[in-house]
DNA sequence: AAGCCACCGTGAGGATCCTGCTGGTCGAGG
DNA sequence: CCTCGACCAGCAGGATCCTCACGGTGGCTT
């Protein structure tokens, strides 16, 4: 899921960034109203974080200016404050939700997951399987054909990638930016590397091959031939 | 698609043109206003991407000139600043889209698509179909009669400008333009040769050929006889 | 605080694959 | 039967991709 940040105290934002993307988000962060706003309104986001008192231009206008562009990302308010008032005024803005500072993260996380609408838990799908290659995402676990597989953060995530997006070509530009969160080219073989390394654990020495380079494009995880 | 690129900066050019080309556009690049309104004018593009700072003429003067030479053509300006009042600037000059760098290219993509007025991601047209022959755009897979067929990219290049032309008869210029990029004549068999390979791959083996030489003229796509 | 170690990006070298060209052959049309 | 366009197998240059070893970084332990 990607989120939109915009928090100015830097401690709360890097904590708050960092919570998120260990549960597997991809955050953009603005450190004022003016950068968020500039941001959400590129959309792409699922959700939109957003601390009530910032620089340049508050949360509330801020907020009240993606609507009127319209952007309908779901917002939640951040606060110092936590009166009744604030939570109408937040509201009124196009707010979705209000959290007043200090919060537990889990609250937070919480929250956005009830916003994003994913059913809870219950319907979510937690097990991505490509012929008999499975990934469990709650267990961050890997195997295939029953025989476990360890994978780096990175080869994870990349395979994950991949595998929800069975069949399809992915590009390297669609990589490098969904699994590095890079906008622009290295001009390295960093994908190349991992896509190696993901080959050496996943493929090599089962006998149908997974993972196929399709040149000039991509690549392509697929079962069949 | 045919997207004209107007952009200075080596990198960013270099990465935004192969992200374009790996979604399977055809680029052409300028890297100065004046370039740019050169092959802007020429005509024959669905979108241009126009960087806002430029040598020898701005990417706005360069928009303007354009749209003076009655060419429609769609605008996507990038720009380093954010302000609301570029993006006012950018919309009198007849632009029709705003991106501040760094961007997403997911996003630009998405907005070229929207700029050509392609219906949005539901309706838009993935596959394409001759009598029992497949193809899938996003895939990226060609099959015939339920039987996979591999494609080199010109192949597949190639056969998707076919078959988007079901029926008409296809002339070698055409072809050259539309396939290969080239705006000149190559004086060699360069097509022969890749319909020749295209043949065996589409057609040798299945009953009924799918690919029909019309002499002096060029080649046809049909199902029927 | 120092040292260790896992992880990841870099860059080079080499393997592999793609593609355009050549030139001989085929076959349609006159 | 002749001519010209079309076809296609084989080849080589070059682009793309794969793999490996190395080193930096940051987290964790002692």
């Amino acid at each position: 899921m990607r989120i939109l940040l915009v928090e100015d105290d830097a401690e709360t934002a890097a904590f708050v960034a960092r919570g998120l993307e260990e549960a597997g988000h991809v955050v953009d962060r603005a450190a004022d109203g003016q950068d968020g706003l500039f941001l959400a309104t590129g959309g792409g986001h699922d959700v939109m974080v957003v601390d009530r008192m910032l620089p340049k231009l508050d949360g509330l206008s801020m907020v009240r200016a993606v609507r009127a562009a319209g952007i309908a990302t779901p917002a939640i308010f951040l606060t110092a404050r936590a009166g009744l008032g604030d939570r109408i005024e937040g509201l009124e803005a196009g707010g979705d939700d209000y959290l007043a500072k200090p919060f537990a993260f889990a609250e937070l996380l919480a929250r956005i997951n009830a916003l994003a609408r994913r059913p809870p838990l219950q319907q979510e799908i937690t097990v991505l399987r490509v012929g008999d290659l499975e990934m469990d995402l709650i267990r961050r676990s890997v195997s295939r054909a029953g025989k476990r597989i360890e994978l780096q953060p990175r080869e994870f995530r990349l395979l994950e990638f991949l595998m929800r997006r069975e069949g399809q070509v992915v590009t390297r530009t669609m990589l490098l930016e969904g699994v590095w969160d890079f906008h622009f080219d290295p001009k390295t073989s960093v994908v190349e590397t991992h896509i190696s390394r993901l080959r050496g654990k996943v493929d090599k020495g089962f006998g149908q091959e997974l993972l196929h380079t399709v040149r000039g494009a991509g690549y392509v995880i697929r079962a069949d031939g």
